[in-house]
DNA sequence: TCGACCGGGATTGTATGCAATACGCTTCCC
DNA sequence: GGGAAGCGTATTGCATACAATCCCGGTCGA
């Protein structure tokens, strides 16, 4: 329910709903991989001091949503593609474990609320909504819930955060970066006490999402190995002295 | 090298210091869990402002090492038992997938240098010096710096952290966590390109860890476990009105 | 004796101020 | 014309000020 606006809000809720509002604002693309973030631009959006600003963008700099730069401000972070690697890696970790600690203990009703949201997502992806995406990365964060391990949570949220950002920079425009039957094939394996199918199901899953948006993006981001071939028809050779990231 | 004290240190430095700094101070038990831990004290014996110190204190709540309730400030956490459980259940899966990352992977030098590493656990440890609880600490970590996974690395930083000071909560008073066998025959699956071995070690190294450490004071961490017993013997019952725990 | 009530002091939450740094523009010299 | 130097502005880094909250005594009344 919405709070009066008068009603203050409790000690260190400004601070929170701050960083909320530019977790969900990056994610949701609004705003983009790379955008400055001044501190005192936020604050007046949301009628905190640049104190509660700095606390938010702290925050999500740990994360790795968001870049900060001393004496330099912070900017909405542009992950490396070393970086996008290891996301996925380490996600794939997790998501393995998650599935061997969710396997076989589903409740009914637990299962019935997974199949509703895949059900959401079917329909947002037919629709063609930008929603799909959001929703799909919700189905990961769902399943971490029901784990009942509150720090396994916590990193599957902020991996899937960063792998968010991630597509929305390497992956093509409003791929819905989950297909739907791979959800459900998922749930399915789960619900049969099958952990070892749920674990190689969820690793093909990301393999694949991760491959589909990243790696088909790896050449074109450098752009010297983009430019290779129209040197070599020119006969130009690249400089010597500048060795492509030791 | 140390740094004059006059010289000033650059941008951002000193709230990284005192982070690190409280860090190191609560992993080594200089600080013991439930320690307050009040700003105005902690900025003056560092010669910083209360801001510098709040940004190291959110960032340690992030991490899990110091709890901040808001309006009475921050001590040093205290982890419940579930809590327990769970930073060591996501240890088990991160460390299995360095596991993997790693089999077969391992230079010549890199060995060496485990090797040598495991030679000062063993010494520190032949001598009972309470480093020997942070060079078993550090051999993990040395594992995750050559995945040459950054975000992997950070993650196990962070979880192994926080089961130091589960450690120190719940287990035996300078138990030392690692045997050394273990590191040793982790490092050799390693090198012997066995990463289905080399998981299955570690997978038992740290379970060994948890239950010598975390499971076998678990009866002792419910004070209502503990006395029951004693009630039984005077023909006490428990009152019916609160649940232990649902 | 016990509980409720109520300052006083200590501690935190947030805003703001000041110094330092970086960026962009102009100007000047080659 | 190109680049280097200088200056003004914008923005950050950090400290401090003020208000709000909480804890801990004591006091009072039942």
């Amino acid at each position: 329910m919405p709070r009066h606006a008068d009603a203050p809000l409790p000690a260190g809720a400004r601070a929170q709903a701050v960083y909320r509002a530019l977790r969900r604002a990056i994610i949701e693309q609004a705003l983009r991989a790379g955008t400055k973030l001044p501190e005192d631009a936020i604050g007046e959006r949301f009628g905190v001091s640049r104190t509660l600003v700095r606390e938010a963008l702290t925050r999500l700099a740990i994360e790795g949503l968001v870049e900060i730069v001393p004496n330099r401000g912070a900017t909405v972070a542009l992950p490396t593609l070393e970086e996008a690697r290891d996301a996925f890696e380490v996600r794939r970790g997790l998501e393995r474990l998650m599935m061997e600690l969710l396997a076989g203990r589903l409740s009914p009703e637990q299962c019935a609320n997974l199949r509703d949201h895949i059900a959401l997502e079917d329909e947002a992806r037919a629709r063609g909504g930008p929603e799909s995406i959001r929703l799909a990365g919700e189905f990961h964060l769902l399943l971490a819930q029901m784990t009942g391990n509150a720090l396994l949570e916590r990193y599957i949220d902020e991996v899937s955060s960063r792998c968010a950002l991630i597509l929305s920079v390497y992956g093509r425009p409003h791929s819905p970066e989950c297909a739907i039957s791979e959800h459900s094939q998922i749930l399915a394996a789960l619900e049969n006490d099958d952990a070892d199918r749920a674990a190689a199901l969820m690793d093909a899953h990301l393999q694949a999402v991760a491959e589909r948006a990243v790696l088909a993006s790896a050449q074109a981001a450098d752009i010297r190995t983009l430019l290779a071939p129209f040197a070599a028809s020119e006969g130009l050779a690249p400089a010597p002295g500048r060795k492509p990231r030791p």
